[in-house]
DNA sequence: AGAATAAGTCAACAGTGCTGACCAATTATT
DNA sequence: AATAATTGGTCAGCACTGTTGACTTATTCT
């Protein structure tokens, strides 16, 4: 039976340091969303809204114009699913729809000024969450969260603009919308 | 206006980039975790189970003879949430109760085989993503990833062993749960 | 004895996923 | 021109997971 104390001396089971090892990535991911989310959760439950509604308004505000379907893409989630949401936010003035003028099916989105003031105070919290953890890591350490946390993404999944910072996008989405 | 594209240029609007490296991050936080989750929410809609009962499985397994109470510091959510899943966790074989000798209103919560079973293909899943992104990212960039994600935390909020990796406890809770 | 703690229970409600079955407008294909 | 594919939307129902609020039962601490 192998001893569980001996994880800092040198020569111990290298399978069992990798196995902590990544546990304890597993448990940062976790702690990590779930206090990074408390924030906005809060203040979305006084305007009646919840988790979803951030995530539609934050990459529309990122991706003014951006179609139903590409955001579908993004948060794999069903139409169905989106489509409760995101009628909701129209309807209550945080987001408005135009049709487009070349392929008349689309409807491009963007943030009303009200949509905007929401998405502003509810990522507000994250920044500033963000930032302090960027602060205190430094700047090389922000290197190897963004790097780490690039290989854990599907590449084949929905992925909004710049994040794989390819030259120019070799698919068929928008050039503001890339995949792997 | 400014010109989105002089992100990599030198001497641009150090607000601007802050800013965008900050949605980077968030950004990076959503997709991770999205992609994280996805594998282990297949499975445990085969045998009608959800995230919440691999949460708790997971944690048990982690602690094992962990109490009810310490369970809910860990995860952030009401009694009544947790009961019920942790219920159904028991129902079904998964999880054991005894009662502690020591003081016996606690309830101790262990991993039935069974339980520790689905707990490894669960996490199995989890760990080799986490895997391939450490080892493609490089040892150095895992520290990085490690000391951002641990500067996200909240200090107050409930932490599972060993992450915070103080010499020793100086709360209330038992030697392998701290707080910060 | 009385207060505090640990756990459990019942009920109701809200948010957010899902499937399945449709409809309508528009565009692309043959 | 007819047909197929795409885009978007809707309604209904279901499951999971969080919430409040109100209580009960054991057990331990003061």
């Amino acid at each position: 039976m192998p001893d569980i104390k001996t994880t800092k001396p040198s020569g111990v089971n290298p399978l069992f340091l990798r196995e902590e090892e990544l546990r304890q990535g597993i448990e940062l991911l976790f702690y990590a969303y779930r206090d990074f989310t408390a924030g906005p959760d809060a203040i979305l439950a006084e305007i009646g809204l919840g988790r979803a509604h951030h995530r539609a308004i934050y990459f529309i505000g990122r991706n003014p114009d951006i179609t139903v379907s590409e955001l579908l893409t993004i948060l794999c989630i069903t139409k169905q699913s989106l489509s409760r949401v995101l009628g909701q936010l129209v309807r209550e003035g945080y987001v408005s729809q135009r049709t487009d003028e070349v392929d008349r099916r689309k409807r491009l989105l963007r943030l009303t000024e009200q949509g905007d003031a929401l998405e502003r105070r509810l990522t507000a919290d994250q920044r500033a969450r963000m930032a302090r953890a960027y602060r205190e890591a430094g700047a090389e350490a922000v290197d190897g969260f963004r790097s780490v946390l690039l290989g854990m993404i599907d590449d084949s999944a929905g992925v909004s603009a710049s994040l794989k910072d390819d030259t120019d996008p070799p698919d068929g989405l928008p050039a503001r919308l890339r995949r792997a």
